[in-house]
DNA sequence: CTTACTGCAAAGGGTTTGCAACGTA
DNA sequence: TACGTTGCAAACCCTTTGCAGTAAG
């Protein structure tokens, strides 16, 4: 939350309402909760995270409306899904322009940043058909470095 | 098997299999036929897949035996993980130099080549301390694109 | 002969599904 | 009101673990 401003969060938790709404689905009480969840969150959020802090809001929610929740908005693209070393995480996919990410392997925020390897590419063998990529860099963000360097 | 030599698919095994003795680990008939089956493969092979694989030489190989040793030698570097979108998938590792790899959608073969972003990159904050990266091109191979196409 | 490895069976964790009650539109 | 959504419970993978028998070194 540190450095999203007050109306981002806002526009981004209405913009996942509406891309729900337009699909047709209700807007439950849990379904705005995830939305204000995502749209605050800076890094990527297990199942696990989601269902805890839905709890805090909706102490009877029930892991598997998570996990019905988290599957559609993956499928409506609202969401994106990344296999870190400790399973399966989600966050809201960036709806701006194409861009790649530093993944902070301890508090797994992320930071974006221009740099596409594909617009720089030689020697991609010209018979394969190229579909997508993925290009992710691994590290310590700025805030954890010190704590890590010294385990 | 296709594109490989004779020679390298039974170093390879000849490698791994050193490996394993190295550590002081036993070469059983079951390890002998792990190590054969992962020179000769060409894409990744999930658990499953190196089950079935197994059980065509020793009918009796039991699950547990798989992950035992999958996980073995992952810890060992001899194996990398990755998950694709259909789970966790398992290849000998490349033991050459640094390179990245085109991986086909469809047989899930992959295609080696030099290009690494890291030496091509601007931007990245200076503050972020790195420790890895992660760079793949998803597509169709030559052998998969038509078969893709078509569907 | 010693100790690691295996297969079996059972447990474990994460994720999905069937169904009746509920709440949104 | 009607039908999508939820919580509960149970089922379902996939993966790991405990144990006694087996086999590599």
């Amino acid at each position: 939350m540190a450095n999203h401003h007050k109306q981002d969060i806002e526009s981004t938790m209405q913009d996942i309402v509406k891309a729900m709404s337009a699909k047709g689905w209700r807007i439950t009480d849990q379904r705005k909760s995830l939305a204000t969840l995502f749209a605050e969150a800076e890094g990527f959020l297990s199942p696990k995270d989601v269902y805890d802090s839905m709890r805090q809001q909706y102490p009877g929610v029930s892991f598997d409306t998570v996990y019905r929740n988290l599957r559609l908005l993956s499928e409506m693209g609202v969401l994106e899904q990344i296999y870190l070393n400790d399973g399966l995480k989600f966050r809201a996919r960036c709806g701006s322009h194409h861009h790649h990410h530093l993944i902070c392997l301890q508090c797994e925020k992320t930071v974006p940043f221009e740099f596409c390897p594909m617009l720089h590419m030689a020697g991609v063998p010209a018979d394969f058909q190229v579909v997508s990529h993925r290009f992710e860099i691994f590290g310590y963000c700025p805030s954890c470095e010190s704590t890590a360097s010294s385990e």
